[in-house]
DNA sequence: CGCTAAGCAGTATTTTATATACATGTTAAA
DNA sequence: TTTAACATGTATATAAAATACTGCTTAGCG
């Protein structure tokens, strides 16, 4: 059971923004620091900015801003919208064909524990990723801290 | 986010031999009924022996049952043995490198998450997925009801 | 004793999902 | 009008999972 990086990445992306506050970022500069994919960061970014969470600029001098307050992302959301399969197993997701499907009790159960899992993100936002460790994170992001 | 067929059809399996009770189940018989890769099938049911949840016995006439009542194999248990990876997130697996790691709040937060998924698993046996559709499912799996 | 029907084990291939790369377009600041 | 950014669509590569293949072992039956 994964995650896709995907999602992850999203996240990535919020918490890298969050750190940087008010200051714009670039898509080059956050895939430059994770060491991942430009091109696939870009689609996140897109889903992202569609989504609202994130505004972008383009142009010179463009950049990524952050669309609401880390306190109003919450982990739960996000990851409902960027994690587009959450069926756990077949029967919930296309082209099943398992037949016991009328019968198996499975299918619900699995979706209360998918839920649970849920909500247990739910109780997050994108603030408690930062708290008392921003700085560290600013460092290991390779964020110049602005002098705000 | 998917859980592997791998232990979809451990489950399969279980229901499939629960249903038959008393009476031997085959592999082949089981890979026919719901249309699977009968050695994608093996390999799971060699699992499930040497983790003794079910007793093989080989040669003619074998076949496979269950070697524990249905009310003492949990959900839980069973997703945990069977789905070799439950990291949810990069860092949490094998070859992990993401810069912050150090400092990333979201790693608790996942697993955290996860234990509420397996938690609400826990709730539940192998019991819960027969009940009064027993005989629905006996009828779809194709298992000719032993006079018994 | 030897045939046959079952499980056992290891390896190789195919398929699918995911991630990455490439190519081209659009926007807006300097 | 150049340049640095995001936008979009397509194609390729990678990795995981599922499936297939090959040969072996066990045990009942005649
Ligand atoms: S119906 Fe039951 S056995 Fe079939 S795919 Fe869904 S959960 Fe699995
Ligand atoms: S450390 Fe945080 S951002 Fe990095 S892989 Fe783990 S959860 Fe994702």
């Amino acid at each position: 059971m994964h995650l896709t990086r995907y999602t992850d990445y999203a996240l990535r992306v919020l918490i890298f923004l969050a750190v940087k506050g008010d200051e714009r970022a670039t898509i080059h500069e956050i895939a430059e620091s994770f060491g991942v994919s430009r091109n696939h960061l870009m689609k996140v970014v897109q889903d992202l900015s569609h989504r609202g969470y994130i505004t972008t600029i383009r142009g010179k001098h463009g950049g990524l801003l952050l669309s609401r307050a880390p306190e109003e992302i919450s982990l739960g959301g996000l990851v409902r919208d960027t994690e587009h399969e959450l069926g756990l197993v077949e029967c919930l997701r296309d082209g099943n064909d398992c037949i016991i499907t009328p019968a198996c009790r499975l299918k619900p159960i699995f979706n209360e524990a998918l839920e649970a899992f849920l909500a247990v993100l739910d109780r997050y936002t994108l603030a408690d990723m930062l708290g008392p460790r921003q700085p560290q994170l600013a460092r290991l992001m390779q964020i110049a801290i602005s002098p705000a």
